[in-house]
DNA sequence: CTGTTAGCGCGTTCAC
DNA sequence: GTGAACGCGCTAACAG
């Protein structure tokens, strides 16, 4: 491997010339410009990564703590990822994977310098990485909206506000029973932080049009879904309108109000939070509130850069916006 | 961030003894090696990793190129980041991921040392990275197996022995007439390596058996399958059983059977290769040849971390061995 | 068993 | 505009 030393030696110049000349803080003439470069074509240099870093405390290089857990989608978490990837190669960075259930190594990353900042995924309410993270010298955003953050960055969708908003497009297009539907909480293992928060905001929402909330837990397979909507819609008629957080159950409603002909969005109108992909990939395309998990990803990274660049801001969140997108399952 | 030099000082020792506490390279005396421990949990020491990999030439990195590709399944691909890192933080190694599109990107982290080795996913035929990556000085071990690899190392599944064992499962349990349903050949873009080489085996195992190969190239909606069942299934009966080499295809085929009556595996055997979960995921349990994802990815990694040790072993190929599962598709 | 010393390859002062 | 020198924090000979 040729070092700089063989670059400038080849060139005939000085170390710091073969320097300057690469990273361009300071004037070099045209001509010794032009040996340094073939010298560096023709010895097939390449600065060493470590080398750089040592000298100028800073890898390039981001780390990613990915959760591995069965329970979460592999999909979302991906698309996480990409994004995050994509971002970071235009700034010029790489990423570092570490596997969020081994904190002790996402510590030690940190801790021995392999990377520049963190970003967490998949935080849970009372996380218990929490303090942990935040006692670290280096830049760190969760993705996910703890109530106690303990001064960490954190960057989600603003679920409280897209629930209400659910709700509301559901009221304006007439409908008056507008009960959630959602996965019953776990009350033994750790909750997403985004479970309180769409709960709170349907609840909000309802008390703000003066309407009766009513929060349906139920698992997310094809039999719970079936009979639920065989007893609550069918035979009760206890909705007109659902609005759900569920994703993994959207598909098995579609089917269950086919196979027993619950009309949609004539009977019952659906809103669902999600991410585009999934709203229009089962039997019907729903009208949703749009989880926009690759711009989380991106602002995610933004955040981390802009705390790379100086403590400029002071620490906060950010929660994305919700959108709504009419579709199948609304009425006009 | 105290260093080394001021874990001596505090200690009172000399430099190499504390370098040589931590390494384990050289026995330490219990006594000293008690007072150096005490100063680095004192002084909250960790080694810098950039200084380590500078003076060690070893980065304790592996890079990993991750396709992002909308048309690669993202649960595969999170499946085999997730193997390989497991793997890899087992084995003390971090991961860096780069995105398989840039492969300047990818050439780059090479050159520069930011990683020990590289993984490489998601190969086509006629891969143009091949021969850059041929040239590498560092190990690099792909992911799918080429008919023309450079001489590299290929981990992959043995797609061509597991379509021969689909076959013969068949033909075992009494069809005759096996036909192989896959996605339509794109001529245009890239192809995966194992797409010829399912077919291949497929072909191979018929001849042995004295039946007639069809491939059957349908794509993967839910339209095509209905009229695939319909019209070479229902009104021709052409097959008393079918392999199918198309992972997207299982659920739309299970309900498409279930729609237009037919019995399966009265009428029609069904062998499949898949990873377990979409076998099991669908409206039927389909009787497969395993796709054994997780073990490519820990295989690849294993074949890296020899490399890494020595040139022990000439470069070679590892393909996993094919098992079949029986489960509702095929009879006993 | 412990100390001393010279690099690893690059960044950044200084004088020239 | 250019060259020499030192430091980043750690590893690994080579002594003793």
């Amino acid at each position: 491997m040729a070092t700089m030393t063989d670059i400038a030696r080849e060139a005939g110049v000085s170390l710091s010339t073969v320097s300057y000349a690469l990273s361009g803080k300071r004037p070099i003439s045209p001509a010794t410009r032009e040996r340094i470069q073939s010298a560096i074509d023709r010895l097939q240099y390449h600065p060493t990564a470590s080398a750089r870093a040592l000298a100028s405390q800073r890898t390039s290089l981001l780390g990613v703590a990915v959760p591995q857990r069965e329970d979460v989608d592999a999909h979302v978490i991906m698309e996480f990822v990409s994004s995050i990837l994509t971002a970071s190669h235009e700034q010029d960075y790489d990423l570092l994977l570490v596997a969020a259930e081994d904190h002790e190594r996402t510590r030690r990353v940190m801790d021995e310098g392999k990377v520049d900042a963190l970003i967490v995924m998949d935080l849970v309410e009372d996380d218990p990485r929490i303090p942990s993270l935040a006692a670290l010298p280096r830049p760190v955003v969760l993705i996910g909206y703890p109530q106690e953050s303990g001064g960490l960055a954190c960057v989600d969708f603003d679920f409280l506000s897209g629930a209400m908003l659910a709700v509301r497009e559901l009221h304006a297009r007439g409908s008056r029973r507008i009960g959630m539907l959602t996965s019953p909480a776990a009350t033994h293992r750790p909750s997403p932080t985004y479970a309180r928060r769409s709960r709170l905001g349907y609840t909000m929402a309802c008390t703000e049009l003066g309407i009766a909330p009513t929060i349906v837990e139920v698992p997310s397979d094809a039999e719970s879904l079936g009979a639920f909507v065989r007893e609550q819609l069918v035979q009760e008629q206890r909705f007109d309108a659902l609005f759900v957080h569920q994703e993994p159950a959207l598909a098995h409603l579609g089917r269950a109000f086919a196979a027993q002909g619950v009309a949609c969005p004539e009977d019952v109108q659906i809103v669902a939070i999600s991410p585009e992909d999934v709203a229009v990939s089962g039997p019907w395309d729903v009208s949703n509130v749009e989880l926009p998990i690759s711009s989380i990803g991106r602002t995610a990274l933004a955040m981390l850069l802009e705390m790379l660049s100086g403590p400029a801001a002071p620490p906060h969140s950010r929660l994305l916006s919700p959108t709504f997108t009419p579709r199948g399952t609304t009425r006009a």
